[in-house]
DNA sequence: CCCATTATTTTCAATGGTTGAAAAATTAGA
DNA sequence: TCTAATTTTTCAACCATTGAAAATAATGGG
């Protein structure tokens, strides 16, 4: 930490563990709350009278358990106080949607854009701004908590030396917050394979399957991305270009890759590799390889030799990418995303040809790879996670409380 | 966090932030910690107090500005109220060093150890316990700290399926910390090359070399290891192995590795790897490599083919992991330890094969790769700075002021 | 030599937070 | 109706930071 710790930073600590608590453990009586975060009775009375008066919480009865003793009053949280928005930027579209704190996301609008992939920030933002307005509608009660921005392509963070590649998080993040004048709420602009690894992460918690503090997602779908996550935060590295491992040497003399070097993992795995690995490069538009894909599946399921080939030599440098991101990093769980979730089942051999050596050293080491659950929603997904989370780790944002009321509305860039 | 804050919490933070302002700007005024810090003065004046109480700041006299005004009292370290005690197991040595707070050790002390390189515990814990005691007085008024035991091989944390190989951290901790009946204190048990990867990095950051976020440590000498140092912090990673890349694949089809795998970077950047390829795997003797590293070393020097070509080979293998490692985990410093520090020189033209076209993609960002600065004692010197890192993120811990005095002496893995 | 000025440090009441014990509330069972 | 049991609230106490005022200790000018 540094800056200095006071009173105020207590109440925002405690409120948190309370609200996170609530929110975790399903409705549950006063009591249950002291007993789980460690807070003595009195305190979890006003901490809880605090949260209902930013309205994050609310008394939804008494308990019928038939005991003796004054019934508890379970609490539960007001999913609908607190919105988050999440958009999805990817080449062609831009997806919005919508959530309150439930956890459970409603549909997404999409909607065309024609800005170019990496196009003038201003027009971006533009059309950004115009999808958000028309897709969430103002409501009153309700506290726009975040609205979180996931940019298919790299995401740069605060730096004067600006590589020049990828979004400039914070530029970008102002520029959509100008736009949004009416309901003006935090921007965060991130990566969207950071997001998708956040929701797959999440949802294996969820399913009560502990993914461990370490967790790595690859995904091939437009592009070849991945990310990391280490104690439950996505680690971003020095310029906000973790996880971008679609050009980590998988072998020293490999096919030559865009990028200028050779023997990437791209040349490897990506959908136009695979395909052209397949033969069915022609079948591919530039911007549409529907076609060649479904006649991939098809050529997979009927164990065509061909098919089987380019999926054993994707799998085979797959499984050396995985083997070094378990020496580099001590992942317990890798999820694979896009194509590669589908894929796996005629992947998975050529991972096992790198993998089982290495478990033979390392017996008793369960890591896990397995597929993402999310299909093409994964970013959208994991970016209402993010914003459920950034409320939950700080409910004084929510205005209604004695602490500060949900000032500060300029765009920023760390999840 | 997942235990409540209250006031003792934010005492405890702030004496942190004053004490390392202290230890970090030299002899510096109260004015300045409070400008420093942005603690307000009052405060300042109440928390030096307490860490004065505690013994770890004292006042060096007044400062002779010629200014008007009251004179500004100058706070410095007292470097000697708290002594680390760093051990560092090989193989064949019990090293061990002791430092006060001021960040210049003194000399180690080695002893020869007859325990086996993962030899039954007790026998280690005997042979440690008794180095220590041998190498380190009691002293009055002087507060030991913590004793930071680096383990050369893999270091596991407290998991109930252990895998079997390598140290269980409480395990060895709890039972060195029994054999220290004389002077307990805090035992933590730690793998070296993590903390070989710590000095490295506090001493870029001491020369004003910021090392940014993330740096990954790579070394080879007895063995192939590495670290990764996240936001100043050693990343264990899932099972404490995180770093361990000497198993991680370079190529495809490489040659087999002991491991059971092909194309581990072992088998190309370990010393019996390059002796090999250079045709000195003759000279060297089970247990001391040292004649045939110093006629390589020769060889070297007088440019002969052989020697050249089998570092040039050793070069782009570790390029190749460099390049992985930028790619996964974003670092923007690479420190290369150990062997490879020496071997640099021979070893750059072949990382720059693999590097220089990724750095004609992304043109600005300044990756550097340096050699460590220090030699065979990297891991005592890390192993110093994180316990020095320790008392100055918790002051609490030294007996004397009002809060808890330095109770808790049982084994603990977690730096 | 004395005094105004200036900058640092300390003191002190006020505020806000958690804590522990006691009191109040509310129901089941005798 | 009364007692026991359990949850919730109230209240005095304590501790930490804060802001303003006071104390401290030098310099520079008359």
């Amino acid at each position: 930490m540094n800056i200095p710790a006071d009173s105020a930073a207590v109440r925002r600590g405690n409120l948190a563990l309370v609200l996170r608590h609530i929110a975790d453990h399903g409705p549950c009586a006063r009591t249950e709350v002291a007993a789980g975060t460690g807070l003595v009775h009195a305190s979890v009375t006003a901490l809880v009278a605090d949260l209902v008066a930013r309205g994050l919480v609310e008394e939804v009865g008494a308990a019928v358990t038939g005991a003796r003793g004054r019934p508890r009053r379970l609490l539960r949280l007001v999913p609908e106080r607190v919105r988050t928005t999440a958009v999805h930027v990817t080449w062609e579209h831009i997806t919005v949607m919508t959530a309150g704190l439930a956890g459970s996301p409603g549909g997404a609008r999409q909607l065309a854009h024609h800005q170019g992939p990496f196009g003038p920030r201003e027009g971006m933002a533009d059309a950004i701004a115009a999808a958000v307005t028309e897709s969430v509608p103002a409501a009153p009660g309700v506290h726009h908590g975040r609205l979180v921005i996931a940019m298919a392509g790299p995401v740069t963070d605060a730096r004067a030396d600006d590589p020049g590649r990828g979004w400039h998080a914070p530029e970008l993040a102002a520029l959509v917050a100008d736009r949004l004048s009416g309901q003006s709420c935090p921007v965060d602009v991130v990566n969207d394979a950071n997001m998708a690894a956040l929701a797959e992460q999440h949802a294996l918690a969820a399913a009560g399957d502990d993914p461990g503090g370490t967790v790595a997602y690859v995904k091939s779908d437009a592009g070849v991305a991945g990310a990391l996550i280490i104690n439950g935060r996505i680690h971003h590295g020095s310029y906000g270009l973790a996880g971008e491992l679609g050009h980590i040497p998988v072998t020293l003399d490999g096919p030559a890759c865009r990028c200028g070097a050779t023997g990437c993992l791209t040349t490897y795995i990506s959908t136009r590799a695979v395909l052209d690995a397949a033969g069915l490069g022609d079948l591919a538009a530039p911007h549409d390889s529907g076609a060649a894909l479904a006649e991939l599946g098809r050529r997979l399921q009927s164990a065509e030799p061909r098919a089987l080939a380019a999926l054993d030599r994707a799998g085979r440098a797959l499984g050396a990418a995985i083997q070094s991101i378990i020496g580099m990093v001590d992942a317990e769980r890798i999820v694979l995303g896009g194509h590669l979730a589908e894929w796996l089942p005629w992947l998975l051999p050529g991972i096992k040809v790198r993998m089982d050596p290495r478990r033979a050293a390392f017996p008793t080491l369960p890591v896990a790879v397995s597929p993402g659950v999310f299909g093409p929603d994964a970013a959208l997904h994991g970016a209402i996670a993010a914003g459920r989370a950034r409320i939950l780790a700080d409910p004084t944002a929510v205005p209604g409380g004695r602490g500060s009321g949900g000032a500060s509305c300029a765009g920023s860039a760390g999840i």
